[in-house]
RNA sequence: GGGGACGUAGAUCAAUUGGUUAGAUCGUCGCCCUGUCACGGCGAAGGCUGCGGGUUCGAGCCCCGACGUCCCCGCCA
């Protein structure tokens, strides 16, 4: 075949006069009777190649022929296209390929769809043809951005003495965390491997291994439910160390995140990066992943609802529920009846009974109340208050999110700002009402605050966890922990989750007893690799920065798995559907 | 498990109150065209209106059901 000497996107004034093959896909082919236009096309350009019929008669009827998408070898010699010719759109729009020689070196179906960055194809034929789909520029601009960003995240690593260490696939099913996907043993029927949901239990066993900084670029695999930022398989950047404090993390893993940002869109991100407790996160944006560009918080206007004569809210405050106000500033003549009908909507869905807006409760209300609650949310002209009543959780989330809903509706701030934060101090632990047991924030292995020792003896939900996440814009890119490397500890906390010692001994004695041979202090986080290239393209759907994406029902299109599997298989692994 | 949106030529969409032969653009195919780059001109083909029921004299449109795609809640240590 007629190798290639250069790639379509290399052609420049430098190379005229030069003799050169190019190898690609047609992309537009335009032929005017005579002359005949084709642009050739490989991921790292277009060039505009010329056939002429007064210098190549035997090429014409191939050229006319060819379709879009045909793959094609050509040879040339390039030259500068004549004046008033040249296209600025284009980076190599000062010069085409005067063809010679033409080879053919396959044809094209016609595609199911054009192969443009603007195509508007349904996401669902784009991913039945994914192949296709994925010879778009702009897709193959973001695969080639997350190449450039794994790099980075490798040498970087690497430089700062961290290990890649591959850990298994094949792994064992622990209680806790996500559902697992299983993979049934042939080999010891009845038995079963789960995939990792994260490789958690081996990075600690390779600090206790002394290998002191450990990362990886690794699959991780959780069965449920997906999102619009969400895949059942997922790569995390995972990465513990030994010998370190938090502040430790926190100092590496920020210049990571500054590189990244740094050479991937030329953006300097300022540190230290700010920090905010959970708790203070979730009292000002009802979120523990607060995106603070938007400019309104959450208010406690609980007390001011004491014996209120709006009696709804009065109950509210009876029962020991809390109400919290949004104070939508110069947003009334903006903020229609039914943008509050939609706002009462959203709520709903996160247990919320409704909205209310000041305005419409206003006439229930004393003059001490809309006195307190002017001063108290500094409500001014043409302000919108709208307020939730209900239980803390309910209130945080409901508000919270229609606090997000709300600021990206009325473009209440700049897209091109990054609100980058650690946010801090998680609580250990939850209560679980229904289980009647207390429930990881984090994951068992975390450890608690030394000083807040004591609340695990009293009141768990209390003590906070040397626990971290890093959210961008709203986002959560990654999280974790000092993990406990006491013996004790993780029995006490066994013991809070209502695991039992069988039940620990038997799901992860090997890390229990791994403690007691001297494990050294340690801790680590995890990055979501696809979110962090999701915020670095500037895309709002996972699928966008994976090649091979599935479906919101866990499908893949293209191979049509999930799929059914020969009965002999079964048979072979001891299994009955 | 729950809520919402959508499903009509190859693609993206339209079709008045339920009423004649379901249209447009892009693509495809054919002819013409020597400076286009979203080339242009003329012409043509292409539809069981995603699937299964129902209401009606009559259904793309109304009702019911399953399916698929997307968004959200639950779930995601």
């Amino acid at each position: 075949m007629l190798k290639r000497t250069h790639t379509c996107g290399e052609p420049k004034s430098e190379l005229i006069g030069k003799e050169i093959i190019l190898n690609g896909w047609c992309g537009s082919v335009r032929d005017h009777g005579g002359l005949v236009f084709v642009n050739l096309r490989d991921r790292y350009g277009v060039t505009q190649t010329v056939i002429d019929p007064k210098e190549t008669p035997n090429l014409i009827e191939s050229a006319k022929s060819l379709r879009s998408e045909d793959v094609i070898a050509v040879k040339g010699s390039l030259r500068s296209r004549p004046e008033g010719q040249l296209n600025k759109n284009m980076p190599t729009g000062e010069v085409e390929l005067l063809v010679k020689e033409l080879v053919i070196l396959n044809r094209a179906n016609t595609p199911p769809f054009e192969i443009e960055d603007d195509t508007n194809a349904s996401e669902e034929l784009r991913l039945k043809y994914r192949y296709l789909d994925l010879r778009r520029p702009a897709l193959q601009k973001i695969l080639m951005l997350r190449h450039k960003a794994a790099n980075i995240t490798r040498n970087y690593l690497s430089d700062h003495n961290f290990l890649e260490i591959e850990t298994p696939i094949l792994t064992k099913s622990t209680p806790e965390g996500a559902r697992d996907y299983l993979v049934p043993s042939r080999i010891s029927k009845g038995h079963f491997y789960a995939l990792p949901q994260s490789p958690q239990l081996f990075k600690q066993l390779l600090m206790v291994a002394g290998f002191d900084r450990y990362f990886q670029i690794v699959k991780c695999f959780r069965d449920e439910d997906l999102r619009a930022d969400r895949q059942p398989e997922f790569t995390q950047i995972d990465c513990e160390m030994s010998f370190i404090d938090r502040e430790d993390i926190y100092n590496i893993m920020e210049g990571l995140i500054v590189l990244l940002w740094k050479e991937c869109k030329g953006v300097e991100l300022k540190r230290p990066f700010e920090r905010l407790a959970y708790k203070d996160a979730v009292a000002r944006f009802g979120s523990d992943r607060p995106d603070r560009r938007i400019p309104w918080e959450l208010q406690d206007v609980t007390t001011i609802f004491k014996g209120s004569g709006f009696k709804a809210f009065a109950s509210v405050v009876e029962s020991g529920s809390i109400i919290k106000a949004i104070n939508i500033k110069n947003h009334a003549d903006k903020f229609s009846r039914k943008d509050l009908d939609t706002a009462g909507e959203f709520v709903k869905a996160y247990g919320a009974k409704g909205v209310a807006s000041l305005k419409g409760i206003d006439k229930f209300l004393g003059d001490a109340e809309k006195q307190a609650l002017k001063s108290e949310l500094k409500i001014e002209e043409n302000d919108i208050v709208l307020l939730v009543g209900d239980k803390p959780k309910v209130v945080n989330d409901s508000l919270g999110a229609l606090r997000v809903d709300l600021g990206k509706k009325f473009k209440s701030f700049d897209v091109n700002k990054i609100d980058l934060l650690w946010v801090t101090d998680f609580p250990l632990m939850e209560f679980d009402e229904k289980d009647q047991r207390h429930v990881s924030l984090h994951h068992p292995f975390t450890a608690p605050n030394p000083e807040d020792l004591h609340f695990m003896d009293t009141d768990a939900t209390k003590a906070r966890a040397l626990a971290y996440d890093l959210v961008m814009n709203g986002s959560e890119l990654g999280g974790g922990s000092i993990r406990i490397h006491d013996r004790a500890i993780q029995q006490k906390v066994f013991d809070l989750l209502k695991i039992t010692r069988e039940e620990a001994k038997k799901r992860f004695g090997f890390l229990l007893e791994a403690l007691e041979f001297g494990a050294p202090p340690h801790g680590g986080i995890a990055f979501g690799l696809d979110r962090i290239i999701m915020m670095l393209a500037g895309t709002d759907s996972i699928r966008d920065v994976i090649a091979f994406p599935k479906t919101t029902s866990a499908s893949d299109l293209m191979s049509d798995a999930p799929s059914d599997v020969d009965p002999a298989q079964l048979k072979e692994l001891g299994i009955k559907i």
